[in-house]
DNA sequence: ATGAAAGCGCTAACAG
DNA sequence: CTGTTAGCGCTTTCAT
């Protein structure tokens, strides 16, 4: 059943139908009714290959993220589709993983499907700083606008929404520092642009509050609880009074560690997590997290590229402020 | 740059390209090669939209599941995607919802996008054994081959891999019974096929070890800690000496109940999870837990559906045993 | 307000 | 092995 068929039952030509389907103001009420019901009747859905042939548009969108097995990021996909949907919008869905050819790949190949925008989930897509990380995102820009989510590139074409990594954990490790803790420890898992940011509000604010920066005290593991555990089971020497980390995962695992070493929490040790997820109420004692408010983040992406898409300009950053959750890992 | 163009520089005509592009076998390796170099140099890439036309196939599946963000769809829909793209397949995706009429509403949706087939994740498509309920299924089975992932429906068309839920439910009570509980909390979220099959594993194992069966004992509620926890706290006079539960997310429930109340897990109470998720190793003491070995399903599914893709016969059902991990909230 | 007709870029049947 | 050509179903001028 496709266009012909409707507007010789319809007595009209393919044009009028057309016209009706896209609800043209220059077509008469009544011939419109009168198409509307014979398309009704036979259950009639425009081709939308043919469609995007002619308009070079699906009206879908590109959604890249490593992986949506992840908690932080699975919720914003989901929260991404059905947000775009409510504007008419499809998603199509890459799960690039971290390594850099594959993300490249990944970029290479959904740009091929025509979308109308590409979505990155997750700073990991922010490169390390280096120019060429990025290239291929550049490169992307030059075909659809893109929309880089809690991650910053500073490039013409693409758009970024952050949340305030940096100065949340400036605010957590100063609060930290003004309760007395000492020997902070920084838990992070990826060398991502929002790691970087991470670090560098811990490390100014050790700085700001005269606390020297010890490198053994920032640690490097995957985000696992039974590795993070393992991994400072297995340091010796290594002494703390508090943990920031920078995914909850990892701060469970310190938790975990406390637990193993008889040290009580929050008492000996302050635990902070970070993306505020259910592992944090599911932990014992319930674990004070950093909320980087996902959901806010996405909504923005999304308002900005629907502004984008109808042709109205953009900002290219905009940041979101986080905030502090505080539950029983920590007392202050 | 369009077929024609690519054609003109390489002196060919536009059939020789588009073999090229689909590398027919039926071109001189000498053409092929000039034309890939031209290809390459002009950096084309086919029109999706014009094959799709032709074809009426874009190599697209369509992925709906209630919400992403759930641990187990996220899981899911992770692999799937991975999968699916090795075999040179697209995945759009939509949220449904746990809605009768939202899932509607996505699955006539996504029909309309000329998918190749349907991948419906989660129990909760397999509606409620009315046969109303799974009538919008059957309608999109006579469209596209459907596969439904952990649920089954007895439908042409439809094809369903699933998770022996019944089983694992049953030799878990069974063991629950014979290490002397005698009064085991049932805990589920959800009206679904998986769900139904769960506590009907419960039943019979209960009746076969000459148990009563208390509907008091079987608690509905949502897959929150807290709202659980809460819950049970709010029970008043319930008495039981273990928990199965539909999802690890309650058996945390039951786990920080049985903390509020004094009670040692798992001396007073055995607490037994679902989904062996994240959770499980958060969980203190860790909670044992069944493992539903969803990757195995969703292999199985991917497996299947490019048999029927091409053509050949599919197994209207598969059932994939699952595993029962101990942790630390059982001694037995 | 409506219709006729020219594409959009590609595939595949047919002809050589 | 290669070229010609007729669609695929829709949108969009351009006429009327």
């Amino acid at each position: 059943m496709n266009i012909y068929d409707i507007a010789e039952l319809a007595g009209v030509s393919i044009a009028t139908v057309s016209r009706v389907v896209n609800d043209s103001p220059k077509v008469s009420e009544k011939t419109k009714a009168k198409v509307r019901a014979i398309m009704e009747e036979n259950h009639y859905t425009p081709n939308v290959f043919a469609r995007g042939l002619g308009l070079n548009s699906m009206k879908t969108v590109g959604i890249i993220c490593p992986d949506v097995s992840d908690d932080y990021m699975a919720g914003s996909v989901a929260y991404l589709e059905k947000s775009l949907r409510t504007y008419g919008y499809d998603c199509i869905l890459y799960c690039s993983g971290y390594q850099y050819q594959d993300k490249v790949n990944a970029v290479e190949l959904i740009l091929k499907k025509r979308i109308d925008a590409l979505l990155l989930v997750g700073s990991n897509y922010a490169g390390d700083g280096e120019e060429t990380s990025t290239k291929y995102i550049a490169k992307a820009a030059r075909e659809v606008p893109v929309f880089l989510i809690n991650g910053y590139i500073h490039c013409q074409g693409v758009y970024c929404v952050l949340s305030d990594n940096y100065q949340i954990m400036y605010d957590t490790v100063s609060a930290l520092t003004e309760a007395g803790r000492k020997r902070i420890l920084f838990l992070y898992d990826s060398k991502s642009y929002s790691a970087a940011e991470k670090m560098r509000g811990y490390e100014d604010a050790l700085r700001d509050n005269d606390l020297p920066i010890r490198k053994e005290l920032e640690i490097f593991e995957q985000n696992k609880i039974l590795k993070v555990r393992d991994r400072l089971l297995a340091e010796k020497g290594l002494e703390f009074d508090a943990v920031v980390a920078s995914d909850d995962g990892m701060a469970v695992g310190a938790v975990k560690y406390a637990r193993k070493k008889g040290l009580s929490v929050p008492e000996d040790v302050n635990i902070i997590g970070f993306n505020n997820s259910e592992l944090a109420v599911c932990c014992e004692p319930e674990l004070s997290s950093i909320d980087s408010r996902s959901e806010v983040l996405c909504k923005t992406a999304v308002d900005s590229m629907m502004m984008a898409l109808s042709g109205h300009p953009v900002r290219h950053k905009k940041i979101i402020p986080c905030c502090f959750i505080k539950r029983r890992t920590t007392d202050f």
